[in-house]
RNA sequence: GUCCCCGUCGUCUAGCGGUCUAGGAUCCCGGUCUUUCAAGCCGGAGGCGGGGGUUCGAAUCCCCCCGGGGACACCA
């Protein structure tokens, strides 16, 4: 297929939701995949819903989505070629006015057929339909017209868009038809739903893709799961945006509608987070290490290259976000750690001994390895003749301040010798008070 | 209400007349590993909405019903 044409449309009247988001990913996989464009083009025609900041959150969502846009478009700009055709529909007598509008005659008997890409062939009765309006008295064109002279003039071949706007096609089809102009092809993609089967909208939560950037998630697991909302490649879930470029086409689109499901993006997210780069994984943990609040710019930067590095690549086996992953850092900074109600339980009085012998022994040491680590603290054990699983979980959660972590000796190695030294001395001197 | 679309495990889906006692993924439940929790591995539960046809044969084709959704603006 050559020259292939397409565009995402949205109207700026709030932030890029991941309904829209799906839109704007196929039609820039279909665009990709056949080596064409992919248009964004800013509907702003409805001039009291719009707004520059709805504009600059879509554009700032498509970009974190790696969806690039080849040429950029604003309705507004585009007035005057609106009121020109409307004028010469006008004149043509298929519009008249009336109130100060000008509306588009619908034929009065008779049906249209739509040959949808995905749908098939779907036929309307014309009967159905009224005369609708194609530029407000205030002089703006509306959408359905609007839209059929920007995607002649900008030479769509194709118009991918949501199945709401199934029964748009058959107006504009007339204004097609009306004009003398080549529709393009139509291809309507199913809905996205919430859990409760109704479209996706903000009262279902967080359906932002700002917001989803903003709980942890990788554009590349988001990417992936909007993908798979209604659209396949035989059994594989697991999609790079190469392989997603390389296999996407409107044959492998349904026909129904999808449930958004956190927990498959969840999972997915966790995915691409054992798949990304370390040491661009590295740099996220530190930004969401800022964001959650966790340690300042400055105390991330203490720590090293080396270190983020290493516990990036630690958090990300058993957290699914990048915030997750970032609160469950927090051991790793020289502050005093909240302990959880379950310490309580774990720290008994007679573990108050143990802990100060380990935290000798770790003193001691000069390579602070997780190797070096574990052979200190299993010689000590001996000594003890404790197993290890006596003192496993007070260690932990003295040194992480949670009861779940990577493994115990990584831990005590990352965390680094001050902090383990200091965080072991404060519990063992508390137990010990405890005790009299 | 009218028009349009849709209907395979809870969810995302494979299936495009026989290879389906319906496959994968997620979620859930066991087991294994173990310093915790994950991950991994092993196992389990769970579905073709219903009824008629067509056919030697239907999850796959047709019809009806039922169910769900979407659209019915001088919004897009």
């Amino acid at each position: 297929m050559g020259n292939v044409r397409v565009r995402f449309a949205p109207s700026p009247t709030g932030y890029l939701h991941v309904g829209g988001a799906r839109t704007a990913l196929f039609n820039w996989l279909f665009a990709r995949h056949h080596k064409g464009a992919f248009i964004l083009r800013i509907e702003d025609t409805d001039r009291t819903r719009s707004t520059e900041e709805a504009i600059d959150q879509i554009k700032e969502s498509l970009r974190w989505l790696g969806l690039d846009w080849d040429e950029y478009y604003r309705q507004t700009d585009r007035i005057d070629r609106h009121r020109g055709v409307a004028q010469f529909l006008l004149e043509k007598g298929v519009a008249y006015e009336s109130e100060g509008a000008i509306w588009f005659r619908v034929p009065r008997s008779g049906s249209t057929v739509v040959e949808d890409l995905i749908l098939g062939r779907v036929e309307f009765s014309n009967s159905e339909f009224k005369d609708f309006v194609i530029l407000r008295s205030d002089g703006t064109p509306t959408y359905n017209f609007a839209c059929v002279v920007d995607d002649h003039d900008m030479g769509m071949t194709h118009v991918i868009r949501g199945d709401e706007h199934m029964n748009n096609t058959p107006k504009q089809l007339w204004i097609y038809g009306a004009l003398g102009w080549e529709p393009p092809a139509f291809a309507h993609i199913p809905l996205i739903l919430g859990p409760d089967r109704t479209k996706l909208s903000k009262r279902h939560g967080a359906v932002s893709v700002l917001e989803y950037r903003r709980r942890g998630f990788l554009p590349e697991a988001l990417v992936n799961f909007l993908a798979r909302l209604g659209w396949s490649h035989g059994d594989q879930e697991i999609f790079s945006r190469e392989e997603l470029i390389r296999y996407f086409d409107l044959d492998g689109v349904g026909t129904s509608a999808a449930v958004f499901d956190e927990a498959k993006l969840l999972w997915l997210n966790h995915e691409w987070l054992k798949r990304t780069d370390l040491d661009k994984l590295a740099d996220l943990l530190a930004e969401y290490i800022v964001q959650e609040g966790i340690a300042t710019r400055e105390e991330v930067e203490a720590l090293g290259r080396s270190r983020l590095r290493r516990a990036a690549g630690l958090l990300r086996e058993r957290n699914k976000t990048l915030v997750d992953m970032a609160r469950a850092a927090r051991f790793l900074f020289p502050r005093p750690l909240p302990l959880p109600p379950e310490a309580g339980e774990i720290l008994r009085p007679e573990l108050a001994a143990p802990l100060e012998r380990i935290a000798a022994a770790l003193e001691a040491l000069d390579d602070f390895s997780p190797e070096t680590v574990e052979r200190a603290i299993r010689e000590v054990l001996a000594e003890l003749g404790l197993p290890l699983k006596a003192v496993a979980q007070a260690v932990r959660v003295v040194v992480t301040g949670r009861t779940v972590s990577p493994g115990l000796f990584d831990v005590i190695s990352l965390a680094g010798k001050e902090n383990v030294v200091r965080r072991l001395r404060t519990a063992s001197r508390e137990l010990q008070d405890r005790v009299k």
